[in-house]
DNA sequence: CTGTTAGCGCTTTCAC
DNA sequence: GTGAAAGCGCTAACAG
């Protein structure tokens, strides 16, 4: 710095000033300073400048796993919008919710960060504790809590609406799949699954909730169990794509048409669901990860301000849901 | 600091030894610092701390992407590995590969990291030159370079034994599925490419090498096309699985059998292969990952070594290759 | 084995 | 509008 300093010929001070944007600093100067640093290829030391103003220029975004389509895209969202208010973005897999009490106290956070986001973590109060105690300002994505910064959607409703559709196609026998892994259900499994109840009972129909594995192999065995049962469902809403990929696999493989035998539907607008011309409900996922990096950023600067972001769904209807047995109908034709 | 040093009843040099694990202090004394430490709650900022010695505790990752599966996997294990040296895990996307050389030029990396790795990133030789100006080691993940710390597969070899497995089916008419976005082919395509025409080459068969777009998209035209030829071939070897699935999703709905009509082969051994029983080359994702950050550690420490560990690829055989007509013979029955 | 001292590279009063 | 000086929280010689 004192050789930027030499080279403008004025004093630390001034080069400071001026490479910061900070006022008080005469227009011509400035120019002659950050010349001086350019041709020296300088730039300031966020560690050292962090030293003293207390910033780091950091935002730490904790995720539950990094492999699953969702966190890759939200991360994306939000790395771009840091990215535009000069924030570098740290990355922590917190792995499989056991323990993450103690994995969230070791985490080098303390004076490491401006703020961290918590992305589809599910923390329970004491773990939320555990991250006040860093204190910087922390943001939730995809998890809603009273007097906290959070973005999400709404998800019982947008199950809500999603039964609707199949319940309006005709259907009377709607089966959802949830899943839980070992540590229990995601908050938003649990919306879903109430969004879902609630319009089968506005329509009187008796709803179907079948627990299994998370992922397409949960869909897969959930699907097999449907299949052998009596009187199968003529739907099947899946908790996730992950899931409905499995079930729509399973039921390819059985030579069960879809959506003729069998309808289904999903929820996130997975990479693969269009491909797969699945009927999904889609989440801004990108947005939301935009959005938390947006809060967070503002969080910094007045971190009283809680603001609660809710985004909107959008039901895509593919192939995979129509009434039921339209294809008999079809080609029947009799009635 | 000071207050652990007041608690402790030593000096302040004597708490930065005991925390930081060096040598020359007394273990009764090392532990009633530690206990003071924990009673405040108190952690050494990085940040101070790196002013003097130099280190930052964090390492860069640059990636093109962050949504593709490829990305996440090895974000896992790169973040894994760092976490065990206590290293911090920055990502950075660098997006579409245009002025690349400039976002890299703009990206706060100066002494802001003590190390970078590339992940599957391509660079020519100015944007290698642009990194070096970091001043930091940069290793390289699924792209060799001479006299470069990196990482990869040979990719030649494993396409080459993987069309060799079709043509030891029975194959003789055999279509590699080529992808290419805006910025031109990424170096493991070219690898790829190479691998499937030797073979060919060695077995006397004409290569068939289709060129289109990136994904499943790219694979969905390019089965399109070798659909509407006058003799399609009786196997397709994708790029990647990705290209894969989009090949697997037009035929199923040309209602043509896999792998009866058309075996099918990709590359990657993607998280969704082994649900769609996609035979695949395997390359083990995770482990890269681990493996370029524990080279990223090394080289911090002895920036003069630049080691190059290649990794094993496994052919997966699954349900989507079998000989040519398998199915006619099976249902004509009468050779 | 422990304490003292001088910075690491920057920002920030406070004078001028 | 600009400069001098005093730290930010820590480590690294150097004494003791």
């Amino acid at each position: 710095m004192s050789d930027v300093a030499d080279r403008a010929g004025v004093s630390l001070s001034t080069v400071s000033r001026a490479l910061r944007g900070a006022p008080g600093v005469a227009p011509e100067v400035r120019e002659r300073v950050q010349r001086a640093a350019a041709e020296l290829s300088y730039v300031v030391s966020r560690n050292a400048s962090g030293l003293v103003t207390g910033a780091t220029g950091r935002v730490a975004v904790l995720v539950p796993f990094l492999q699953p389509w969702f966190f890759g895209v939200a991360l994306a969202g939000i790395g771009t919008r840091l990215r535009q208010a000069d924030l570098d973005m740290l990355v922590y897999q917190v792995g499989d919710m056991r323990g993450v009490e103690e994995y969230l106290g070791e985490l080098p956070l303390r004076r490491n960060v401006d703020a961290v986001i918590a992305l589809s973590l599910d923390l329970d109060e004491r773990e939320i504790a555990v991250l006040d105690e860093v204190g910087v300002p922390v943001v939730f994505v995809s998890q809603r809590i009273p007097e906290r910064a959070s973005v999400f959607i709404d998800n019982a409703a947008a199950a809500r609406s999603a039964t609707r559709h199949l319940l309006n196609l005709g259907h009377t026998s709607i089966a959802f799949v949830q899943s839980a892994d070992s540590t229990g259900f995601e908050w938003s499994s649990a919306e879903r699954v109430n969004g879902y109840r609630e319009a089968m009972a506005e329509a009187g129909v008796r709803p179907q909730v079948l627990v299994g594995e998370s992922g397409p192999r949960g869909g897969a065995l959930a699907a097999g169990e449907l299949l052998s049962r009596a009187e199968p469902p003529t739907a099947i809403f899946a908790e996730s794509d992950d899931v409905a990929m499995g079930v729509l696999r399973v039921l390819q493989r059985s030579g069960l048409a879809v959506p003729e035998v069998m309808s289904v539907l999903g929820f996130d607008n997975h990479d693969m669901a269009e491909l797969l011309d699945l009927s999904t409900v889609a989440q801004p996922v990108s947005e939301m990860g935009a959005v938390a990096a947006r809060l967070a950023v503002e969080a910094v600067a007045d971190p009283a301000a809680v603001p609660h972001v809710e985004l909107a769904t959008n039901l895509l209807v593919r192939g995979s849901t129509a009434g039921p047995r339209a294809a008999s109908r079809l080609v029947g034709g009799n009635e």
